[in-house]
DNA sequence: TTGCGCATGTAACCAGTTACATGATTTC
DNA sequence: GAAATCATGTAACTGGTTACATGCGCAA
């Protein structure tokens, strides 16, 4: 299974949901609260042509009427294979220390590839991971605070509220899909 | 002025406090919430040749009593000038949209290298920028809910979480920085 | 007619990843 | 004496950054 970069699924997944060419990307990154993702051309055309290269997406020349040339692309069967296989991988702990923004990301596209089901499965895993981390961090803060410097403590402590706020989030998150079940 | 990578002033940061190996700053990146960091030799030593090439820090070869061979790190004068150029610039919105983590950075070994009266007015400004940018958040979110999938939806309220956190964390440490000048 | 927004791309460079390689010292 | 840990490094690869290059269509 090919495997891709943070910015190779998030094209992937911009993609599974509608077709695009590569400046409508630029315009999702640049204007949305997408951002962290490079909005220059030179990160960007090369990424999907990688990605249409390894057949995750395919695209075609479109001219509209009035406007030039643009090149969309859509997500191929096996593109959506391979979202759908790093979206449902099991959580780890390293995951959540090291790569919580990739965390998020398999999220916000989960619900339209996934469904709600697996949503929630992955918010509760996630919310396990977290309710695990979170002493560690408090741990860490009780045995080294005393040593460290007073911007690195604080620092430490946005740390730690941050993950707390992802906790609470995830909490409320499988909440809302629980609503949302009763309600159908 | 030289300008280095964010590893590279994590680096310079972390030799400004004391001097380190590329070993000893392997086992920070490894084992304490200063995660994000690769705790790889092929990222570590490489990048702390860079700084020496640069004249950012200087390194000497110590044995000491029974243990093998160390070759330990020290910033120079003109590494922690640039430590502090670093430090000290004016933040932007672009670095609270997508450098937040290098904003954290640049808070965390504040205190030493600046002193308190300038990462008291690092975090006023920090709070000004995210409590301009919450709101906008906020917006986005309001006009764009509706036509969001789901999850997408959900995601772009942890982001507000996380940023609300970081506010909420800010006016705190402000707060925290008042009360310590009090007590003197 | 100048300039801006749309739209796509390339090329040089650099930094980080992964994997490999080596050898000393300590611990079991 | 085997295994784990200490400790430092290199090399191939890859992906992202920055900067450059091009050209259309539209509005002032």
């Amino acid at each position: 299974m090919e495997t891709s970069s943070i910015l190779g699924y998030a094209l992937l997944g911009l993609v599974s949901q509608q077709p695009l060419s590569g400046y409508d990307v630029k315009k999702i990154f640049a204007t949305t609260p997408m951002a962290g993702f490079s909005d220059s051309p030179g990160a960007i055309y090369p990424a999907l042509q990688r990605l249409e290269k390894a057949g995750l997406v395919r695209s075609e020349v479109k001219q509209m009427a009035g406007l030039r040339q643009r090149r969309v692309f859509r997500i191929t069967p096996k593109g959506l294979a391979s979202l759908k296989a790093w979206m449902g991988k099991p959580i780890t702990e390293e995951d959540v220390v090291r790569r919580i923004g990739e965390l998020m990301l398999r999220f916000a596209f989960m619900d339209d590839a996934l469904g709600a089901e697996r949503s929630v499965a992955f918010l509760r895993e996630f919310s396990e991971r977290l309710a695990e981390y979170v002493p560690r961090l408090h741990e860490y803060m009780g045995a080294h605070a005393a040593a460290m410097p007073v911007s690195g403590r604080l620092a430490l402590e946005s740390g730690i509220g941050e993950y707390g706020a992802r906790l609470e989030w995830a909490k409320k998150a499988v909440a809302h899909y629980g609503r949302r079940k009763k309600e159908r």
